[in-house]
RNA sequence: GGGCCUAUAGCUCAGUUGGUUAGAGCGCGCGCCUGAUAAGCGCGAGGUCAUUGGUUCAAUUCCAAUUAGGCCCA
């Protein structure tokens, strides 16, 4: 007997309560320290986090990645590796100042100006610091575990430095390069995006599209007809392209203007309309035509003229494009081809420039009307209408983006491309069609844009001479210090503008003044330089609050095994990280990719704060609980959209409460009997153990094969489903079928095989659960060694080592035996469900018919064992009985089955005749293959093994099949099995009785039953086993007085009144 | 316009090399069971596996086209 006690669990399992304790638990015994200590000289793991934008609180939708992410960081460490632990936290760029601005009600980059950039700069460090705070956080109360005092925050001059360096290399290798390029560009941010920041960025809206005639110059009352959805800016057409191939006609509309346009476009004309002519696109071109603003200054002197281009369309339009070369990407790539003047009308912030005219100052969208209005009166105006399409919006601010001319600075792709796709294509990617949408993004990628002109971001190392022109490229801070000429470096708190801007360096050229360009960079940059800077790679620069580090931890950690996020980081984040390693180091710097999809509500839904259907982490987290939270993002096919809400959160929570039920049930009992328990770990001893017991640790142990197959192979969806199997398992077949044995008032060998199995099962389970569910796994580890005879167990379950499955204790063959059992039970309690018989009332027998060897070996042999029992007891009969083969067709009847595997591939097209002649049935070939020998269908022989026998049931037999499996139910009740049935109903209702008096399950009572001569005469038969049941000391036939509690049933039409009294304790 | 993914029960989703009774959970209906479980179990209703062609003895599965939804690129 053991002193020691399980501290008692309530059947209520308070994740809240359970996790705020083990959250504690960990900081107080400093868990995580531990587990780094004894990990620290075993192999290394190594694992990248993408950092986090530390902008906000984080949403429930980077718990998804967080959670994959410490699953497989805790079993890693589990399985003896060594990890990094290093959390990232991303900082700089448009998404902080987006959000201070609105903080600081700013609302242009001229009102930062205003406010001061050094207040603003001071005021983004400020929100960045804030929510890495927050973040973290949430994240620990996630579970998550990361060495937080040692994040990266990309903000740091270290990280700014490591890519002064990158940038550097690339300025030597002649990538860099200042273009002269349209880019799309948002007015309010007023900076040009990069093609991969143009994230969700289309969006469906409906805009006024005008049509316009501009008139031909040498052929008079001759109009082009042309349409635009961006009207400001036909201020800067300087073209009309058509398809040559296309057929175009002349029309006379009812005003007896002269129309010109695509054929396959007269559907846009107003009706009246005449056609003239038709003509070949190609006879347009070089035509001269009056552009829709000539009198514009900037438009001065530009030739008007047609140009072919093949891309023109029928689809929208009138297929005449305008083409305005300032405002367009594709329009300008025309231009440079047609030689044609290129106007930019509006300024960084989207308005006309100064000579304009009338649209001077203007916003270029809200200068709409004023355009029509002008059009109108030059008499170029044919019609108006609302035109709904895709149109690119800021993915930070939900602006319109406008296309813009203007100077930015790129990193040439074309000379990397093919290293890049070679690389990637070394990458394992789940799932892997994401390799596919690499590749297809690699190849397609523009050259990169680099610059920002923003403030609070990576300031980029560019300076210009004021003399020469030339730049120089700094590449560290110390070659800063170097090549400064004003300014104070060592007073130079940090690498950001406005501070850095005052440093003015000597050219490397001709030795005067140069100045940093103005622009920042794109925050991918940022992010993509990671594998270097947060690993001291060549040592280039690390920072005075980081830890010291060499250049051997980048050797070591260098690259990463495994990186995990969500989809769109293929162009963002995987792109960055792989170009910028290829760049310096030639290869890719992850080897192995997770990538998961959106979370959507639980109806499938995109959440929105305006649909009112977000859930916010901290809410969810506080509802559903961190475990659930995980279970249920573990539980999700990564490959789809996850859809979070509580109600999945709630089936979870059921499914773990199952577990909590078997854990809760194990306490129970084991705190009234206190067993002797050595540790499962350490001894194995299986000879006591019954059939059942061995079932169950066997399935235990094949479960952990999957556990460590699945988590090995990074795909847990099916884990959390086998588990969720196991869990049913264990309580509703391996605890309800055992229950009997724990409540048996002897001591004996069986009870304490039972207690020893669900001890094993349930202490296993904790270290098998830990990665998944770190908070439930460390509460029942922490119980269940106190009940240890000697506890070796280390402090947390997060310091043990992941199990292992051990081969010999694997029963295949038991393990069928059982799920034959499971599956005749199942039929037997189908087929009492038909004849309409409860299974309270015992019945004498089922016949099974199943292929003879099954019942040799699975059920005749173990007759009167414990397995034969399982399947007597759970449909209350008293005997199965093998369906003697000549009795079967009482019951049955054979189909022969074709094996289609085996004949299809022999037979082929002759395969149809054979099934059609198996469909009649003949005895003559039944009886062959019973006897295994062969049999012919005209020309063609089959032998038995070819084919199956199927069974179909005859009418009027209450049985039940499956496949080959047969259970036929004897529905006759005689006197005795009537009898034992009818007790079983009042033992039943006396156990409902000593519940609803609030007995303890161990009280003794006194019995009292009355009841007529029939029942009375059954009672009197079982008295001993209804004493034994109920714990009655005494059963009388009378009803006494001061009865603690009674009640009465009706058992055939007759009352059986009972009643109870609490015995003295003995 | 090009590419990728998805389409299976009322809902949310599995379905691992093509093989003849297509599964689970939830919901619904009927019944059962209960000294762990405000739980559980059994049965039932509910499917042209989006549509159409093709390959094959055999297609939810492979191929092609179409439709719808999502995503990416232009």
């Amino acid at each position: 007997m053991s002193e020691n006690k399980f501290e008692q669990v309530s059947s209520n399992y308070d994740q809240h309560q359970i996790e705020e304790k083990i959250l504690k638990f960990w900081d107080e015994k400093s868990i995580f320290k531990l587990l780094l200590e004894k990990n620290k000289d075993k192999p290394k793991w190594s694992f990248f986090d993408g950092p986090i934008t530390a902008n906000n609180p984080m949403g429930v939708h980077h718990a998804w990645g967080r959670t994959y992410k410490d699953i497989y960081q805790r079993y890693k460490a589990m399985c003896g590796f060594r990890l990094r632990y290093q959390n990232g936290f991303d900082c700089q760029g448009l998404w902080v100042e987006v959000e201070v601005e609105k903080e600081l009600n700013l609302n242009s980059k001229r009102d930062i100006i205003n406010f001061g950039l050094d207040k603003f700069s001071k005021a983004c460090r400020k929100r960045v610091e804030k929510y890495s705070q927050v973040i973290k956080n949430q994240s620990i109360r996630l579970g998550q575990w990361m060495d937080w005092d040692h994040s990266y925050y990309t903000m740091s001059d270290t990280n700014i430095q490591y890519i002064w360096y990158f940038l550097k290399k690339c300025w030597e290798k002649g990538w860099i390069y200042q273009g002269h390029r349209v880019m799309q560009w948002c007015p309010r941010c007023g900076t040009s995006l990069s093609q991969h920041e143009m994230t969700d960025s289309y969006k469906e809206m409906s805009h006024p599209s005008i049509f316009l005639a501009l008139p031909l110059k040498n052929e008079e009352n001759n109009h082009f007809l042309v349409w635009t959805t961006t009207p400001w800016t036909l201020t800067s057409n300087t073209a009309l392209a058509v398809h040559p191939d296309l057929t175009y006609v002349r029309v006379k509309d009812i005003s007896g203007k002269i129309l010109i346009l695509s054929k396959g476009c007269l559907q846009v004309l107003n009706k009246g309309y005449e056609i003239l002519s038709e003509h070949k696109g190609e006879e347009f071109i070089d035509s001269v035509y009056n552009g829709p603003f000539d009198e514009l200054i900037p438009q001065t002197d530009v030739k008007h003229k047609v140009i072919p281009w093949e891309a023109v369309g029928e689809e929208e339009g009138t297929g005449i494009v305008h083409i305005a070369p300032g405002c367009g990407a594709e329009d300008f790539e025309l231009g440079k081809l047609h030689n044609l003047s290129v106007i930019a009308p509006v300024d960084e912030d989207g308005y006309f420039l100064e000579n304009f005219g009338f649209l001077a100052g203007k916003e270029s969208n809200e200068a709409r009307k004023d355009i029509f209005i002008n059009l109108k009166e030059k008499g170029y105006y044919y019609k108006v209408e609302n035109y709904i399409h895709r149109y690119p919006v800021c993915w930070r601010c939900s602006k319109e983006l406008i296309f813009r001319l203007v100077d930015e600075w790129f990193i040439n792709t074309d000379n990397i491309r093919e290293k890049l796709k070679e690389e990637a294509s070394k990458v394992i990617w789940q799932p892997e069609y994401m390799g596919k949408r690499m590749q297809d993004w690699l190849s397609n990628m523009g050259h990169w844009c680099i610059s920002r002109r923003r403030f609070w971001g990576l300031p980029l190392p560019f300076y210009k001479c004021e003399k020469c022109g030339k730049y120089t490229v700094i590449k560290s801070k110390n070659d800063l210090k170097e090549k400064a000429l004003e300014g104070n470096i060592d007073e130079l708190h940090e690498l950001h503008r406005p501070w850095i801007d005052n440093i003015v360096i000597e050219c490397e050229h001709c030795k005067s003044k140069a100045y940093r360009i103005k622009d920042v960079g794109d925050c991918w940059l940022d992010a993509g330089i990671i594998p270097f800077s947060t690993l001291a790679y060549k040592n280039i620069a690390f920072e005075e609050n980081q830890l010291e580090k060499s250049h051997k931890d980048w050797e070591e950690w260098y690259p990463a095994d495994w990186v995990s996020e969500m989809r769109e980081q293929i162009r963002l984040w995987f792109y960055t990280l792989l170009y910028m390693s290829v760049t310096l180091e030639g290869k890719t710097p992850y080897k192995k990719v997770l990538l998961y999809e959106k979370v959507m509500d639980e109806k499938g839904n995109p959440m929105h704060k305006s649909h009112g259907n977000a859930i916010w982490f901290d809410e969810a987290v506080d509802k559903m609980g961190a475990d659930v939270m995980r279970w249920l993002y573990a539980g999700a096919n990564n490959a789809n959209n996850l859809n979070f809400g509580f109600g999945p959160a709630k089936e979870i929570k059921r499914k773990l409460l199952t577990l909590w039920n078997s854990y809760s049930f194990f306490i129970l009992y084991a705190n009234l009997d206190k067993p002797s328990l050595n540790d499962p770990f350490c001894e194995i001893d299986i000879r006591s153990l019954t059939d059942l017991d061995k079932w169950i640790i066997s399935r235990l142990h094949t479960l952990i094969k999957s556990c460590r197959k699945n988590l090995d192979n990074f795909d847990i969806m099916y884990l959390i489903k086998t588990l969720e199997v196991f869990f049913d398992e264990l309580s509703n077949w391996y605890i309800r079928r055992s229950r009997r044995r724990f409540w048996k008032s002897e001591n004996d060998q069986d009870k304490n095989a039972a207690y020893k199995t669900l001890f094993t099962v349930l202490s296993y389970l904790t270290r098998l659960l830990a990665p998944i569910t770190p908070f439930i796994a460390e509460e029942l580890f922490q119980n269940l060694r106190k009940g240890l005879l000697e506890d070796k167990w280390e402090t947390s379950v997060h310091l043990t080592e992941y199990p292992l499955p051990i081969e010999s204790l694997i029963d295949n063959k038991l393990e069928e035996k059982m799920s034959l059992a499971q599956l005749i039970v199942k039929l037997g309690l189908a087929a009492r469900n038909e004849a309409r018989i409860n299974v309270r009332q015992p019945l004498a027998e089922i016949k099974v018919k199943l292929p003879e060897n099954l019942w040799n070996e699975l059920l005749k042999e173990t007759e009167g064992s414990s397995l034969n029992d399982v399947i007597k007891e759970e449909l209350n009969i008293k005997n199965i009985s093998f369906l003697p083969e000549e009795r079967i067709t009482d019951y049955i009847t054979y189909v022969i089955k074709p094996d289609f595997q085996i004949l299809g591939k022999r037979l082929g097209k002759d395969l149809k005749a054979v099934i059609a002649a198996l469909t009649k049935p003949n005895s003559e070939w039944i009886d062959m293959v019973k006897n295994g020998s062969s049999f012919a269908i005209g020309d063609i022989k089959i032998s038995a093994s070819e084919v199956q026998l199927e069974i179909h049931s005859r009418q009027d037999t209450i049985c039940a099949y499956e496949e080959d499996i047969f259970v036929i139910l004897d529905t006759k009740i005689t006197r005795e099995l009537e009898q034992e049935g009818l007790i079983r109903e009042v033992v039943r209702n006396i156990q409902v009785l000593r519940k609803d008096a609030k007995l303890d399950v161990s009280d003794r009572i006194n019995l009292f039953i009355e009841a007529d001569k029939e029942i009375t005469e059954a009672v009197e038969l079982f008295e001993a086993y209804i004493k034994d049941e109920t714990l009655a000391v005494a059963l009388n036939y009378k009803l006494g007085d001061d009865l603690t509690a009674k009640g009465n049933l009706k058992i055939k039409s007759s009352e059986v009144l009972i009643g109870l009294k609490k015995a003295q304790k003995s």
